[in-house]
DNA sequence: TTGACATACATAAGTTTCTTATGTATCATT
DNA sequence: AATGATACATAAGAAACTTATGTATGTCAA
């Protein structure tokens, strides 16, 4: 498990590129697929997650269909175009910040 | 310019590494150096580095040297023992988060 | 059959870590 | 003498979480 410093700010990036993936994604199943794709390293907790999906909505990046799982209930979110665009916007911000830390944590000592 | 959620979490490790590879450096400093490696896309600002700075010294990680520069005063910072070793866990953490990150980004669509 | 754990949603209070604003002061340049 | 850089510092407010709690269904083992 990383610190959650590290995770914080990544959260929206990282449930955008899942939907750009995966058309429609529920929150529950976001949350699993994180944990597993990352080994249990990234922990999406559900306090983060949902109020996360529903700012995306608000801002228009989701839409959302519900479903009726038995007599459970699943909100399965994906991507507006509006959401595509941003997307793609988000990752490649992301993309270049990792660069940059990379960069910045392979710096060799200086002499002095 | 990231986004600041990005950025943020990354601070003390920055300061940590820079402070690795430097032995002792001053509070303005950090700020430059920073902004001259990441080419401006990474500004710390005074008001986000100062209390990092002051937490890192609190917590044994760091002791200061002030020194007077004309009538000016500088506070150097540099790496105690603890913070040595923190250091190297908190590079290696931060690591290991960024080809977490980069495996998720290269995903590849699933086929659905 | 009941207790534990997983699935599935949601929100609210509190914490951390910044941003933004402000303050003080020196030094160099125009 | 005014501007911008250098150099420290702190405080109020915002953002994005964590932690705790609530509700409810489904599954499985003892």
């Amino acid at each position: 498990m990383y610190s959650s410093e590290l995770v914080k700010g990544t959260l929206k990036t990282i449930v955008l590129k899942l939907l750009s993936e995966h058309k429609e994604m529920y929150g529950y199943e976001i949350t699993q697929k994180v944990k597993d794709l990352t080994a249990g390293k990234i922990q999406i907790t559900e306090g983060a997650l949902y109020p996360s999906l529903h700012a995306l909505e608000n801002d228009g990046l989701l839409t959302t269909e519900t479903m009726n799982i038995g007599k459970r209930v699943r909100k399965y979110y994906s991507l507006t175009k509006k959401g595509k665009s941003a997307a793609e916007e988000k990752i490649s911000e992301l993309s270049d910040f990792l660069q940059t830390m990379r960069f910045l944590l392979d710096l060799k000592p200086a002499q002095e």
